[in-house]
DNA sequence: TTATTTACCTATCTTGTCAATAGGTTTTTG
DNA sequence: CAAAAACCTATTGACAAGATAGGTAAATAA
């Protein structure tokens, strides 16, 4: 399931794709926009610079802009960094203390296979590919 | 993210389909098999008797047995039994207070796609995938 | 230079779910 | 009638989700 920080990820960098790219815009107005708290919104933000997904810029004047055109940006890369691995079960994600049982398991190949298909999804999908024009 | 409930769910179905379909087998002898809390078992089982897809027998030589043949079982059954609903945001759920937003959302046909796609993978696999034969 | 605006940082809180344990009651058969 | 099984209710501990709160540092416009 994936949770109000991914969500809320992809649509500030949305958000910030979709008015004017090359400006900082601060968070108030993202969050007045997208109706969600500034503060909470603050914690997520956090994730996507230390990412590299976003730039911020403080002071006066200052805001937070796109690191790179939406083209080259994945709805993965944004979710993986807000959220976490994307792998569907415990036993696949990077982390996972590897099972005693991985090598004899019959329902792994399963849960396998709907990683590959969520992994190649998400990465395959673009930001700019939710931007209004292209929709 | 798919939890124990459900992947330990899919491991006693095919325990089931694979040990005798026809006679009852106590969970008892599942739990030793697989490796889990039996305690914890009855618990997923309970979910998987309401669902019709199990049938248990009290009583001494009882226990559990499929209700219906391994190829007529699909994997979603067993998860949304167990887990809930395989919706990957809350918004998608089917007893989601509808979002104001939903209208003009520009994420959420992103999100009905992975629903789908989900959903489709899910439900497209039956228990018989499973066993060691098909494999 | 100073007030203002902004990002940035640390901590706390509440609620709920996951994963499991515990101890009992009922049902059925050998 | 005793054993073995399902079935039932409650509780627990740990952790994450979804925020909220209050402050510090940086940069700019006046």
């Amino acid at each position: 399931m994936i949770s109000t920080r991914g969500r809320y990820a992809v649509r500030v960098m949305l958000d910030l794709a979709e008015n004017n790219i090359d400006s900082c815009i601060p968070l108030k107005e993202i969050a007045a926009r997208q109706d969600i708290s500034k503060k909470y919104l603050e914690i997520i933000v956090k994730d996507l610079v230390l990412a590299g997904l976003v730039v911020g810029a403080s002071g006066k004047g200052g805001g937070y802009r796109l690191a790179r055109r939406p083209e080259e940006i994945s709805i993965g890369e944004i979710l993986e960094h807000t959220e976490g691995p994307l792998a569907p079960v415990a036993c696949l994600a990077p982390d996972a203390a590897s099972c005693p049982r991985a090598g004899a398991c019959e329902t792994l190949p399963l849960w396998a296979e709907y990683d590959r298909l969520t992994h190649d999804f998400f990465y395959g999908r673009r930001l700019s590919d939710l931007l209004p024009e292209k929709r």
